[in-house]
Formats: structure tokens, sequence, C-alpha cells
DNA sequence: CTCATAAGATGACTATTAGTCAGTATATGA
DNA sequence: TCATATACTGACTAATAGTCATCTTATGAG
């Protein structure tokens, strides 16, 4: 018996109900929940997360409305998984657009990451419209802390990059800012601010200006600001 | 009789069913309007949009339900009523702030009319949050396309106090904006953003700062980025 | 193979609430 | 006084989130 083997059967024999059976039955768990998730996916993107209705969801993932309820706690739980992946899929495009291993200046990094939030705003307009909609009280009450803690720490996470590209910017004496946090909040909240403002097309015909050159505008300015 | 005792009369004698009575019942219709939408406003505002019901809303007014949908076609049409109200309120403020008939510079004047909405976002926030809540495609399709017509006016409007104090700017060569409407857009939204992200007290916590001082951060890098 | 047990799944049921409408009450003026 | 019109009522329907007693299936001991 060599020293793994004998580690894996240590860590099985730890847990007593351990068993062939028992990995199987958590894979097969998980695929369930994924199933129940992916049929959320579905059904909340395509009615829109107030229209789509929980038996729907049930119908779609060929479960019971039970079954959906032992693995999720309420739709609001649901919802917030939802929202996790779609923070971390802007998160991974973040870090891309950071190219930390590549010489650009701070400026180009505040560029790209800008470009990068303004590309996920373009391409997955359901996980931007979910970010937004859960942006609120009734949501946050309705999930545990847990969860909610989580969905924060991938928000942070994702400012960093912005904090970090500013940072560079104090470092190598190109911007000209108090503290680097404030900055990166005010950065991100005026580009975040033309995004929700544009995602009406009311908005966009009131004011006669494509999402595009609404959402420069603002990135210009605020990057003029910050300069020396 | 005078030319308008006259045309006073031939106004009422336009429609066959014109009597003393029906003047009474006219006010009396608009007072009761009026306590329901009042009751709403204290029904929706202390309890939130979702938790509060019409039942809550009738049970106030002090009429049977029926009676709310004799005055008002939804839930979501009242609430519609109630914005407008936000945004005359804000919109008087705004006008005030702009000060039209007072030698203020351009730039004092956009100061002015962010510390407005500032102070309505901190002195009305019931209405604020009504009116971040109900920009949502969800609302708007539960409402007349009439009474859409009436908010996006209103917005307009607000909008418009900026549109001429950037005018102002480039009229003075104070600012240099390619075209003012934009710019104004571009302004409202980031100082807009701001409120938005800073709305929740996680929110604040994580970026370690006040409303005040990141509505301020994101105004001076805005009004830094259009000057000439 | 058989059967007791546990784990997992089910869907009928409850509770809540927006919106409806047949019936009732009140006011008007002929 | 009474027919009519107007205003109001609240029991009812429909939709939907969430529950839980019951059933189904898989397991492994004998």
């Amino acid at each position: 018996m060599t020293i793994s083997q004998y580690m894996t059967n240590s860590h099985k024999a730890r847990n007593p109900k351990a068993s062939p059976t028992k990995a199987r039955r958590e894979r097969e768990s998980l695929e369930r929940r994924d199933a129940i998730l992916a049929a959320a996916r579905n059904v909340f993107f395509e009615n829109g997360i107030h229209r789509a209705t929980v038996d729907d969801v049930a119908a779609h993932a060929e479960v019971a409305k039970g079954t959906v309820y032992l693995y999720f706690e309420s739709k609001e739980t649901l919802l917030a998984h939802l929202l996790l992946e779609g923070l971390d899929a802007l998160g991974e495009q973040l870090a891309e657009a950071f190219a930390e291993n590549h010489p650009f200046t701070a400026e180009q990094r505040l560029r790209r990451l800008a470009s990068a939030y303004l590309d996920f705003f373009e391409n997955e307009p359901d996980y931007f419209r979910l970010m937004m909609a859960l942006d609120r009280g009734q949501f946050q009450e309705a999930i545990s802390t847990e969860l909610h803690q989580q969905i924060m720490t991938r928000s942070i996470n994702g400012l960093g990059w912005v904090v970090r590209a500013i940072d560079q910017g104090v470092t190598d004496s190109d911007f000209a800012v108090a503290d680097s946090k404030s900055a990166a909040g005010v950065f991100w909240a005026a580009i975040n601010g033309a995004l929700v403002l544009m995602s009406h097309p009311i908005r966009r015909e009131m004011l006669q200006q494509s999402v595009e050159s609404l959402y420069t505008g603002v990135m210009e300015l605020m990057l003029k600001g910050m300069k020396k």
C-alpha cells in the first residue's frame, strides 16, 4: 500500500458513511443543482426576473417545485447564485483587461477596464440587468447574510482592479488624487451611472446619443480630471 | 356682463350636464383621489413599495379596495403618481438652485444644481428610492404610455437646467464641451451614479467614505474635466 | 434475494396579494 | 316619490412563493 493510497483510505475512513456510492451521490447532487441553476438562468433571462416563476424553473429543470427548494432556499437565493456567476464573469474580464504582466500605463489600464465593463454591458445584458435589479434592499433582505457577503466580496474584488490602476497612476506621478480607493469609487460610480442611465431606450432617445458616446464622455472627463 | 363672465358661462353651457352640483362632485372626487394618494404615500414609504399592499392603502384611505381601483388603474399607476410628485419637487428645487435671475457663473450654477440634487437625496430619501426603483422596464410596462410620457417629460425638464448651465459655460467660454446636451447627460449620469452607488450602507462601508465625499469627488472631477 | 432504512423527490396544499365585478347605497332632479 | 345615474363595496378569482406529508428509490445487512 502506497502512502497516497493510505491517505486516501484514511480520508474516507474519517467519515463512517464514506463509500464509493457517496462520491457518486454527491456528484449527482451537484449535477442536479447545476441543472436547476441552468434552468433558472434560461427562465429568468428569457422572461425577466419578475415575470418568471419558480414553477417555470422547475418545469425547465424537469423536477418538481419542491426539489428546487431542496437545493435553493428561495427565488431570491437562485437569483443570487446567478448574480455570482455574473460577477465572476465580469471579474475575469476585468483581470484580463488589467493585464498584470503587460507594461501598460495607469491610464491605459483604466481605459481597458472601462472598455471591459462596456463590453460586459453589451455582451451580457442579462447579467448586467440582474446586477442592477438586485442592487436593492428588498432583495438583500431575502438572502442569507453569507450569500450577501459573497456578493459583496466579488464586488470589492472587481473594484480592486480600478484601485490598483489608480495606485499605479499615483506611483508613476501620472495621476493626482488624494485617495486611490475613493477615486476608484468615483470613477466606477460615474461610468456605472452612465450605463444605468443609458439602459433605457427612452433615455437614449431623450439624450440623442449612443451608450458608447455617453460612456466614453464620462470616462474621458474622469480621466482628464484625475490627470496631473 | 363682462367678457370674462360671458366666457365662463359659455364654458359651462358647452356641457349640458353642468350644474352647481357637478362642480362640488368633481371637487369631492379630486379630494377622494388625493386622500387615496396620500394614503399610498404613507403606506408605500413606510413599508417599502414591495411589502406594502393595495389593501393597506385602501385601509389607510378608509375606502374599499375597489375604490382605489376606481381612481387608479393599478398599484404601479399609484406609484407613478407618487413619482410625479417627487419629480415635481426635484424640478422646483433645481429651478431654485439655477436661480435664473441671479448673476451666477456656469460653474456656480452646476455646483448649485448638484448640491440641490444631493439635498434632495438626503431630505427626500423616499422619493429618491422611488425614482431609482421605478426606473425599470417591468414598471414602465405596467403603466399607460401617457403616464410614462409625463414622467419622461419631467425628467427632461430637470436635465434642462443642467443643459442651460453648460450652455452658459460654453457661451462664456468657461467650458470646452462638444455638445452641451451630451455633456449634461454625462454630468448627470456621473453624479446620479454616485448617489445610487452610495445608497447602500454596505457599499459606503466598502469604499470607506461618506456619500458627500464621493459625490463631491465625482462633481469636482466632472467640473475639472469640462473646464477650458 | 429480501427487506428495513435513509435519502431524495414529489405535487397537492396554504398563504398572500393584485385586480374584478355583481350587487348595494346614495344623490339627483323630473 | 321614484327612476336613473353615480359612487362605492367587498367577496371573489387568479397567480404564485413557499411547505410538508407522502411516496419512490437506492443501499447494504442478513
